[in-house]
Formats: C-alpha cells, sequence, structure tokens
DNA sequence: ATCCAATGTGTAACCGGTTACACATACATT
DNA sequence: AATGTATGTGTAACCGGTTACACATTGGAT
C-alpha cells in the first residue's frame, strides 16, 4: 500500500503539502496541487484512515446498539441509520445487547477505546449518569432514558389510544390488551395510553390487561387464558405487531374468526404486517425515519451543531389491514 | 482519558514494561507487574484501540456486506457472525450494498483504508479478481463466488429437489416454480433443483416457470398470472420464503384454498414462515449455523490457521408448516 | 573463575497521518 | 525604501500504542 511520504517523495514535495492537497487546507500553489493529485492517481493512494483516527480523535463511525436485530424493527432503523451515514461518509458499528446491562457496558467500552464518534442505543437498562460519564454524543431511539439525552421515538400513549379508540369505532365493546414487559418505557406508555382510554367504561375490568413479552409462544399463552376467562373480549389491542401475530394464532386456536369474532391492533408497522393472514391492522411508526433522524440528530450533535429538539416524537399512523372490521350493532 | 504514558509515569516504569503487562509479552518481574496493574486499575486505564490499530495494521473489527438488512434473511445471519465475533474481540461494521456493484466497491475501499481485518459478502457482482486484488480476507455467505473464495451456504439444488420431491408425495400432479432473479446463484441452483425433478415429467411445461424477484407484490403478479393461465397447477415451489408469501396471497386473490387446491413450499426457514396463516411449509436452511460457521471461518483465515472446507454446503430440513397437505388421489 | 542463558527494564524507532511553526517570496501600501 | 499581508512550502512534533535492540543482573554449568 503506498503512504503519504511515497507521495511526497514522489511528487517532490513534503508530507505536509501532499496532506494539504488531501484536505484542501492552508496554501497549495495551483501547479503543485496538479502534480500531488496526479501522483496520487498514479499510485492509486488511497489516505489511511486509522492513522487520520489516531491524531483527529475520532473514527468516522458510529455504533448501534439494539438488543437484538433480528427483531424486525430494528433492521429498518439500522437501514435507515446506515444510509444516512453512508451518505456522509460515516461508517455504522452493530450491537446487539439482549438488553443485558453487562452487555450495553461492555460495547461502551470497546466503542470508546475505538474512538467511535457517537452512539444511538436502544436501552432500558442504560442510566443517564453511565452516559454522561462517558463522554460520547449519544441518541436514544424508541425507549426514553432521560430528558437530557436526545431521543427519536413516537407518542406511545397517543398511539394507544388511537387504536383504542380506533377499536372502538369499529364497534368493538370489550377491549383488552396485552401488553409489552414492564421496564420497557415505550411498553409501559402504550399500557398507560390503553388504560386512559378504557378506565373510565363500563365494562372495563383490571383483568383484561396482561403481561407478555416480545416472545409469540408466550404470547399465545397469555392470550388463550385471557380469551378463555373472558370470552366476552371482542378486541385486542397488542403491545406491538409480533404479539398481535401471536394474539390472532390464540384467536384462532380457540376457533375465534378474525375479525367477526375479535378485532385485532398492533403496534409498530414493520412489514410482517402486510405478509401476514389476514394482514394486521397496525398503529405504524414511520420506522425508516425514526432512524434517519436518529442518525441526523447524532451527527449534529458530533459536528457540534445545535440540535433544534431534545425530543423528536414523530407522528404514527394508522394502517389498516384485515384484523379489523366495522362491526354491526 | 490516561494514556499508557501516565501509567508509566505513575508506576515508575517505561511505557515498554505497560505495554509489556497488558500484553503479556517478554519478561516481567512479578512485583512490577503488580504495580503497573495496579496503577491502571487506579486511572482506570484502558488501551487506545486506534493507536494499536496503526501498529499492527489489523483493527479487531470485520465487515458484513448484505443487499440489505430488511430482508428477513440477514438479520439472522448478522446476528450469528455477532456473536461469534463479540466472543473473540471483534466488532462487526455493518453494510448495505442494494445489490449495486458500485456501492459493494466503495464498501471494500473504506475497509480497506480502516483496516479492517475481513469482510462477509453477499454479492452476486463481485468479481474474484477484484476480491483477489484488495487482499482482504473474505468469505462469502448464501451465494458463490468462485471457487477460490471461502463460501458458506446450503446446497440450494438438492433442496429445491427436495421441495418438489415432498410436493409430489404430498399428491401435488402439476408443480410449477416461481424462480428469484436470473443473476442470483443460489436462485438459480433452486431453479436447476426444481428443473431437474421436474422435467421429465409428462405434465411439466416450461410455462410453469415464472421469474420474480424477491419483491412481494411482483410475485403476486407473476403468480396471478401463472394460476389464470395454468388453473391446472396444484403445487408451487416458491423461490424463497418471502415469495411463498406472496404466491400465497396471489391463490388466495383467485379463491384457491391454501392447501386444498394448492400447495406452496418456500425456501429459507426465516422466522416469518411461523407467523403466517397458513405457517408456511419450507426448505429451512441453519441461517443462524450459516452465520456462525462463516464468522468462525473467516477468523480462521485471519488469524492464519488452515481452513479445512473451502465451501461449507450445510444441511437444509424441511419445516412443515400448514400450506401444503396430503392429498388423497 | 568464566561463560552463557534466562530474566528484567529502558530507549527510541515506527505505524501513517495532521498541523503548529518557521521561513521564503511576491506584491500592495504608505 | 520600508512595512505589511497573502501565498507557498518544509521541518518536526504529535496522536498512543508496539517492539527491536541495547544493556544490566542473576544464577547455573563447566
Amino acid at each position: 500500500m503506498s503512504t503519504i511520504k511515497k507521495v511526497a517523495e514522489e511528487a517532490k514535495v513534503s508530507v505536509a503539502t501532499v496532506s494539504r492537497v488531501l484536505n484542501s487546507t492552508g496554501y497549495v500553489n495551483e501547479e503543485t496541487r496538479k502534480k500531488v493529485l496526479k501522483v496520487i492517481e498514479e499510485l492509486d493512494y488511497k489516505p489511511n484512515s486509522v492513522a487520520r483516527s489516531l491524531f483527529k480523535k475520532q473514527s468516522m463511525t458510529i455504533a448501534l446498539i439494539v438488543p437484538n436485530i433480528t427483531n424486525p424493527f430494528f433492521p429498518e432503523v439500522a437501514r435507515a441509520i446506515e444510509d444516512v451515514l453512508s451518505s456522509k461518509e460515516y461508517t455504522l458499528i452493530l450491537c446487539n445487547s439482549d438488553d443485558n446491562s453487562e452487555k450495553e457496558k461492555k460495547y461502551f467500552e470497546v466503542m470508546k477505546q475505538k474512538y467511535v464518534d457517537g452512539v444511538i442505543v436502544v436501552t432500558s437498562t442504560l442510566t443517564p449518569q453511565y452516559i454522561e460519564e462517558k463522554g460520547i454524543p449519544i441518541v436514544a431511539v424508541d425507549r426514553f432514558i432521560d430528558p437530557s439525552i436526545p431521543c427519536v421515538s413516537v407518542n406511545n400513549m397517543e398511539g394507544a389510544k388511537r387504536a383504542v379508540q380506533y377499536l372502538k369505532s369499529t364497534g368493538c365493546k370489550r377491549i383488552a390488551h396485552i401488553r409489552g414487559p414492564k421496564n420497557i418505557t415505550s411498553a409501559e406508555d402504550r399500557y398507560l395510553g390503553y388504560l386512559q382510554e378504557v378506565e373510565s367504561e363500563y365494562w372495563f375490568e383490571t383483568d383484561y390487561v396482561r403481561c407478555g413479552n416480545f416472545n409469540i409462544d408466550q404470547t399465545i399463552e397469555v392470550t388463550r387464558k385471557l380469551l378463555e376467562e373472558n370470552p366476552d373480549v371482542d378486541g385486542i389491542f397488542a403491545g406491538n405487531d409480533m404479539m398481535a401475530v401471536g394474539v390472532i394464532k390464540a384467536a384462532m386456536q380457540l376457533g375465534k374468526r378474525i375479525p367477526e369474532d375479535l378485532s385485532v391492533i398492533g403496534f409498530d408497522g414493520i412489514s410482517l404486517c402486510k405478509m401476514t393472514n389476514p394482514e394486521i391492522t397496525t398503529i405504524a411508526q414511520p420506522i425508516y425515519e425514526i432512524g434517519s433522524v436518529a442518525a441526523q440528530t447524532l451527527l449534529d450533535l458530533i459536528e457540534g451543531r445545535v440540535i433544534e429538539k431534545k425530543h423528536y416524537q414523530l407522528e404514527v399512523t394508522i394502517s389498516k389491514g384485515q384484523s379489523t372490521k366495522t362491526r354491526g350493532e
């Protein structure tokens, strides 16, 4: 591989001049510039990023820490982030934390040692103190951490309310909720939104809320129990789209028709929704946009621009499938 | 951030000694070692990876280039790779190529400049010459490039034959194939496998093969046309699971019942299969294993171990869902 | 007593860039 | 003619590690 030194020799100038040509900094005579450029071309010289990073203390790299890239919500976020980054000559490092605090911290450590310029993270366990202390620019996605940390998400509570309102508008009389894990802020907010919409209804019982994790089999089980114990439930708001699949499967196992006997609405708007039968009605997040706004915000932070907002709450939209249907009285 | 120099001063030794302690190389007196370790602890010193990389010309980083992480096959591969890497203190860079040769080359260029130690790639466009020339250890996944380049995949032809055999065994009499893009080796192999199984059948017509890409809407369209023109087709082998979803949707649009009127089998075994209704019967690849074997092979290559095989062909298994069903005569 | 190997440590070059600073020249201003 | 500013280029320090090599000491073998 050719180095800046070889280029300098070949072009009969100093390395400083070559560096100036490369970075368009300082003064360089037009003649000299051309000569250097020609030599660079001839030697197919590409500057070494590592050497540059060492001096500049920055690597043109950012890390994305997600619980599990296998969860279909995250690939789309990752794709959006990578699109923004690659257009700005940045590179993306992918980390799977399994929602494990130790792993998250390990990654932070490693990233710091690698002069990673910033981190986009989906976490329920990291504290603002820890993050502050690391001193790396950071943006949270999907799950809120602390007012001091920029976050890109949707208004989960509002979205949940919309979901319940929609079920009501289609004629559902008794609406249950299979919620996500307690320690996850977005799941909590969705639950709170659901609660606001139903708690003053005469039919509401706390037994209508069941807790699942984001795993399908467990959701099936929980839902079966719910439906067996409450056969008059005619609408279910699932904590997310994967859980909606579980809910639908459970209902089918019990011989319920969807949407005739039971309406199901999910949350997230992952592409899975359009692949199932029936297609799932869902509160769709602008997932790609979440990723790209997060990436853009992080770059703003890194490059020292002022960011307009600390907390972006993007708009959800309702995406109607066949898992819900307007029912007559 | 503390540096090796600060540690050296504090411990009243030279940086060389600190380095020896860090890397367990050369001779270090036990007393000295303890003192250095103590200072490292006190200062919470973490060696700078970038500086080390510059000298060692390696970054403990590998890149994964996939067409699009949004395609559900790849997150699982990525996850497996990352699991292997992180257990060996390596880090994963994620790149989306969109099957675009220019983007792939751009990534290779950047990775080289970053001293990335190796690349795992899913590509249809890169030539062995180009790869050879870059001089970076590389492993291909899913799509074969050249005998000279290690590749981890399944035997697509064999798998396709199994798919068709299975459809036959359930009583299908006229089996069509919605194949994937022509330039993709795995799609081509699956097509060839299909062909071997059907070409000598009295009922076979070349019209039973239609070309889709891996996009759902297009698959629906192509399948509708196929079924309209050939109403007696009673089994379809789809090029992959996503396309199987499209096939099922198309069939349903035409009022066909699955599996009663039409059996459908996919290929890949992505988790989507278990989420649809009916669940999709598919030739399941050991996706996670593909990723982990690829990662392990790449590390072997990087760390100079001899690799046993250039071409790993892992075993497929048939995963039975409800999209196929044994039919009476 | 002599020699050699094993042990222990420090100095300085090196990896490949960036940039502060020094220095030289050209040209405009007073 | 003297001064100041813009232009152009090179030298060398620096980023934070690793390691070749030099040198010193110790202890066992001959």
